[in-house]
DNA sequence: TCGACCGTTCAGTATTGACTGAAACTTCTG
DNA sequence: CAGAAGTTTCAGTCAATACTGAACGGTCGA
C-alpha cells in the first residue's frame, strides 16, 4: 500500500477522515481501516508504520486506544518479541456499542440540564424534556436491534 | 444565564463539549442548548450573543450551519427587522436523522474500499465484508425503530 | 435619500491537538 | 551480563480551526 492514489489507499484514508470527523483521530482510523484489508491480517507496529508512512510514535499511541475501545487486538507469539496487531470481528460489537453510549451520554447531559431548571414550570422544561425522552428511548431500543442482528449472524455461522 | 457555574450554565458548556466530540463546533453545542431551555423560547442573535458571552460573527456562523442541518429553525415578525431562533421538536428528528446517516457513510465507504480489493480471494475480503454488512443492517434497522418511536409520540399528543 | 438597525463576511488571532523523532525503558537472546 | 530488538514516552513542531471584531451590505422608517 505504497501509492496513496491506489484503492486500498484511498480507502484507508477515507477511513481516517471519517472516524476524525467523529472525534477520533485520522490516524486511529487509518490503522482500523488497514487492518481490515491487509494481508496478512496480523501486523507488526513496524509493518503499519511502513504501510501509513507514520510514526513509530503515532502507532504506539493510536495502537493503545484503538485497543482499550475494543476495535483491535494484540498478540503476541513466543520466541517473537514483537506485538502483533489486528481486526477481530469484536471490534464491530465495540464500535456498535460505542455509538450507543453517545445516546446514553446525550441522556445523561439532558438530564441533568433537567434537574437544572426543575424551579421551572412544565412548559418551560417541555423541550428538554422531550429530548431527554427521545434520547432514552433509541439508548433502550438501538441496542436490541443490533444484539437481534448479531444472534442471527451467530446463528448462521455457527 | 450570565453565570457559568450555573446549573443552566453547566448544561450549555455540556452541551457543547459534547457536540463538539461529534464533529460540530462547540459554539453549535452551546447555542442548541441555550435554545432548549431559553425562556422565551424564542431568542434574537443579540439575546443569544449576551446569553453565551459569544460575538455576533459567531452566533450568525453557527446559526446558519445549525438551520440547514435543520436543528433550529429561525422566524420573522413582520414589523421587526430582527430574526427569531427557536430549538423545534422537529430538530431532534433532524438529529436522529444524522445520525443515521453516519452508517449510511460507513457502508459507502465499505462498498468503495470492498470495489477495490475485489480481486483478492474470498478470505482476504471476509473482515471488511463483514463491516459492510453489519454497517447495511443497522442503516436499514435503526431508522425503524426511531420512526416506529416518532409515531407512538405523534398518537399519545394529537 | 439619509440614517439606524441587523445580519453577514472575512482577515487575523489564539488555541487545540495530531504527528514526528529521539531518548528512555523493557525484554529476550547469546 | 552485554547487547540487540522492540516498544513507549515526551518535548517540539506544524497544521487545522474556532472564535473575535471590524468592515461591509441590505432593508426599513423618517
Amino acid at each position: 500500500m505504497d501509492d496513496v492514489t491506489s484503492g486500498e489507499g484511498q480507502f484507508v484514508e477515507e477511513m481516517g477522515q471519517f472516524l476524525a470527523s467523529l472525534g477520533m483521530t485520522p490516524m486511529a482510523g487509518r490503522m482500523w481501516g488497514w487492518l481490515l484489508i491487509c494481508d496478512p491480517p496480523e501486523q507488526t507496529a513496524a509493518d503499519i508504520a511502513e504501510a501509513l508512512h507514520a510514526s513509530r510514535g503515532a502507532i504506539s499511541g493510536t495502537a493503545r486506544l484503538l485497543a482499550t475501545s475494543g476495535l483491535i487486538r494484540r498478540t503476541t507469539r513466543r520466541g517473537d518479541r514483537r506485538e502483533y496487531f489486528s481486526a477481530p470481528p469484536e471490534g464491530l460489537d465495540s464500535l456498535l456499542g460505542n455509538a450507543a453510549g453517545i445516546y446514553r451520554q446525550m441522556r445523561g447531559i439532558a438530564e441533568r440540564g433537567l434537574a437544572a431548571i426543575a424551579a421551572r414550570p412544565v412548559e418551560s422544561r417541555a423541550r428538554l424534556q422531550e429530548f431527554h425522552d427521545v434520547m432514552a428511548f433509541v439508548e433502550l431500543e438501538v441496542p436490541k436491534v443490533i444484539s437481534g442482528f448479531l444472534a442471527q449472524r451467530d446463528r448462521r455461522t455457527s
